[in-house]
DNA sequence: TTGTATGCGTTATCAA
DNA sequence: TTGATAACGCATACAA
């Protein structure tokens, strides 16, 4: 409980013999200071275990080197964030921002509340703001974008976008699904999934696309709307299995999803693959963990995380270009 | 792209008719100000738009309501964010800040870098520091601690303590898992994890006690120094395997670690639980999903959350006590 | 009950 | 090349 003051510049000043702003020119690398005297005052600070107060710096700098990272929250109750694909893309970002000497303020945001994006937005609170995933709020970002403020998201390209969005091409990953079942000389293929999202629509669109493509007229019975909590996907999946005896294969939204379909398949006395074949989304590790290991869709995280950070960033002044990056269809034995 | 310089309280003020300590007062509902005066104020604040900068109120104050959540770093390639603990914990940290009006500053500590709790602690940067686990920084922690700065972890009651740390019984958690086995008839029981940590530690003399009391000599041999990570710690449990055959049980130290030996065992032909009875650690979510469902020792996050977040902002002005949760036992499959 | 004045710790402008 | 001074937006001591 014993503790000093916690020192400030003009202490380092006093120590130095010389004025507050040369020690904070001298800490900024600022070149109007003689090399000497940068050294020596550096070498000072870095001795008394002196560092800038980064509330003043960004009161005064009117910039707080902080990005503010929401998982949107869907229903009260749900809990994104220990959804693991939430939780790659969580520690992908932390890296990422801490590589450019950011720091992360993690929130879950309740979308349903009035002028949320506001209160992420607000002045002092950080520099700009990465969306996990666009949920229903494709207009609120975008009018936020307008009025010039650094939103960026994962998730879908959608028309009249205003902000940056990063993702894999959705539709490319639901066809690269499909039709690898198709090749699999699956037919009664079912979607998993809440096609309202963005992302999940735009997978859904690939799926139907592959379907049409090799001649098969898609079924709309065979789109289950599934949640993405494994709990609540497995009791969809559960009724719909049941309604639905006759599928041989299975397109997931996520990997969760996925892995909650081999269970129910299992309960109900189906075998995966050898009757039903399974593709799930996403490659997160439990995928090659699960049993058997799942056939998926891979995105990207690493890179995606970089590109929203690197976005985001740009957004403080300008509104970037949004990206689709190409997802790559793992085969493991689930299909 | 469009953009008015945001409103401060001057503004209100302005608008308002009154002085800008008026509607500091009023927004902070101080009882100074007449009641028709502050609902006004409130008033005409939310109908602009207007919300305090939190910047400029950190400095003044000299709070942040941040609280910074720190996850510590064991090596240079290890991901402990995408670890399912990690997250459960950060997840109902992000519950149970939130509900106490705090924001959390989500890290990765690199504990081998000098002075790395002199980052988090840095004035203004949050006015708290949580730890996920000690990692092996407990002089470092308690150092901290002593020079009078809010610290709390997640993990062991270790001797000399001079912070709070919040976890369950580690040792009843090791009693509970090897006496479970031994009543299963299982005899040559291994330990998997690196009892160097001190969570790991206690729980492994539990299990040394466990095995004690009911009249069964420990064998050395039998502790295998697991890596957390589940990639990791499969190649670690294969070679184990390997060279022990014999054994019939095992207490693993986390459940990724029982899922990655279930994996190892399945794939050297022994079967589960039938041949290997196996014990997981934390009952997070796959631990239900594993196949079979993970028999496991479960750790109450959402209480264990809410009481590191009590203690973090006890010690902003104080040291909190330590809090051992009482962990239990979860039977399933494995087992 | 409200207003005035000051300072939190920094950076930027201007002068020397 | 360095120093003095003002300002970032707010909260509080003190005055009215």
């Amino acid at each position: 409980m014993s503790d000093k003051t916690p020192l400030t510049m003009a202490d380092v000043a006093a120590r130095a013999g010389v004025a507050e702003s040369t020690v904070s020119r001298a800490l900024a690398d600022n070149p109007l200071v003689a090399e000497k005297t940068r050294l020596r005052i550096q070498k000072l600070a870095a001795e008394l275990g002196y560092s800038i107060n980064p509330v003043a710096q960004s009161l005064r700098s009117q910039k707080t080197r902080v990005v503010a990272v929401a998982v949107p929250l869907l229903h009260e109750s749900s809990q994104p964030l220990s959804d693991p694909f939430m939780m790659g893309m969580v520690a992908q970002l932390a890296d990422a921002l801490a590589a450019r000497g950011y720091s992360m303020l993690l929130s879950k945001v309740p979308v349903h509340e009035e002028d949320w994006i506001g209160r992420l937005l607000q002045p002092g609170r950080a520099d700009g703001v990465i969306l996990i995933g666009q949920s229903f709020e494709h207009a609120t970002i975008n009018d936020a974008s307008r009025r010039g403020k650094a939103v960026v998201a994962w998730g879908a390209q959608l028309p009249e976008q205003d902000y940056a969005s990063v993702g894999t091409d959705n539709r490319l990953g639901g066809e690269l699904a499909t039709s690898h079942l198709l090749q699999r000389g699956r037919r009664r293929i079912a979607f998993l999934g809440d096609e309202r999202l963005p992302e999940v629509g735009q997978r859904y669109e690939g799926h139907i696309q592959a379907l049409r493509q090799l001649g098969f007229a898609p079924d709309p019975e065979l789109l289950a709307r599934s949640h993405f909590r494994a709990e609540d996907a497995l009791d969809d999946i559960r009724a719909f299995v049941t309604a639905h005896p006759d599928i041989d294969g299975i397109v997931a939204a996520s990997d969760v999803i996925a892995n909650s379909a081999i269970r129910a398949l299992t309960e109900a006395g189906r075998r995966v693959p050898d009757e039903v074949s399974i593709v799930g989304y996403d490659d997160i590790e439990l995928a090659s963990y699960a049993h058997p290991p799942l056939t998926t869709v891979r995105q990207d995280l690493a890179e995606g995380a970089r590109l929203l950070v690197e976005r985001v960033l740009i957004g403080e002044t300008n509104v970037a270009q949004s990206v689709a990056m190409t997802p790559a269809l793992i085969i493991r034995q689930s299909s």
